[in-house]
DNA sequence: TAAAATACCATGCTATACCATGATGTAACA
DNA sequence: TGTTACATCATGGTATAGCATGGTATTTTA
């Protein structure tokens, strides 16, 4: 049976083993094998943590890049250049776990959980106590905007 | 044989039994089983109530968000890390049930009885008394915001 | 050949798919 | 119009399959 929407969604907290073995949530192998596709992570340029994503998004990127006349997008560029730097395959075994390594897992302040967050065609992976902190950030700063928030809803957004 | 709209309506209240099991109402599970798609339920950003709607929805949010070619906008990042990151996908078993989770019934403070509430493209479900106390509000925020509504009202309504 | 990386096996638990029952409403029919 | 048969739905209970996780064997490579 096959599924129209392939979407990186919930939150699920991992174990992580004394070797890096963590799990892949159940619902995101059932993305990657629907599709026929690997797992790819890299470090967040942004964030102390984990990124996660099917190859073929950045498959889009590149093309994306390659295909774009933007000669002034020199940021951009330099954005790309360090994720595809940074990106490496991850292929899960039948038991459905990865094996992170040392370089993410220090990036991230990952012990012994890891906490996967979905986000649409993307997903993240945390330290526990960092991403509760990130949260509660998140949902700050998202109440403080409610303005905006309310303009986009109106438009599409599911959210209230 | 196919319907032209897909709009979740009514009110109806259930029984949630210990396991956090509810059964979808029939006419949700109809407009589900149409488009071949999935429900997708978050906590409320601004009520205490748990939010539904199809998955195909939260796609296009999705694909949107890919398409703008936005890959490193940090305000967008906050947004796909609630909306997703709390998003969960829920399938129902053979009677027509969904397992709602525990994070959800405990946003909505919902135990025994959960209420169904229509909102067109979107659902929510609510705790009982919450939900009677939010429709009171609305019903008299309605009818302060809309004198002229009230003017139609007493014209043509025959009693009281 | 030692050490590390990777694939396979085992187990307990929980989520979920299925069966059974009762209630409610609807259609058939006399 | 009143009664009965049927269909649909909500709800309780239960067994099983799938999942996360710990452990072991086998392959790789340095």
């Amino acid at each position: 049976m096959s599924r129209k929407t392939f979407l990186f969604m919930d939150t699920v907290y991992n174990k992580v083993d004394s070797k890096g073995r963590v799990s892949l949530p159940a619902d995101y192998r059932a993305i990657v094998k629907e599709l026929g596709s690997e797992i790819v992570c890299y470090r967040s340029l942004v964030s102390p943590c984990i990124e996660g994503c099917v190859e073929d998004l950045l498959e889009k990127l590149a093309s994306e890049i390659e295909d774009s006349n933007d000669f002034f997008s020199q940021t951009q560029d330099d954005l790309t250049n360090l994720i595809f730097g940074d990106a490496k395959r991850f292929t899960f075994d039948s038991t459905g776990r990865i094996v992170l390594t040392e370089k993410l897992l220090k990036h991230a302040e990952i012990t012994d959980t890891a906490v996967f967050v979905g986000k649409g065609r993307k997903f993240q992976i945390w330290n526990k106590e960092n991403w509760e902190k990130e949260e509660a950030r998140i949902r700050a700063a998202v109440s403080a905007q409610r303005p905006v928030l309310n303009a986009r809803k109106t438009e599409n957004a599911p959210h209230e």
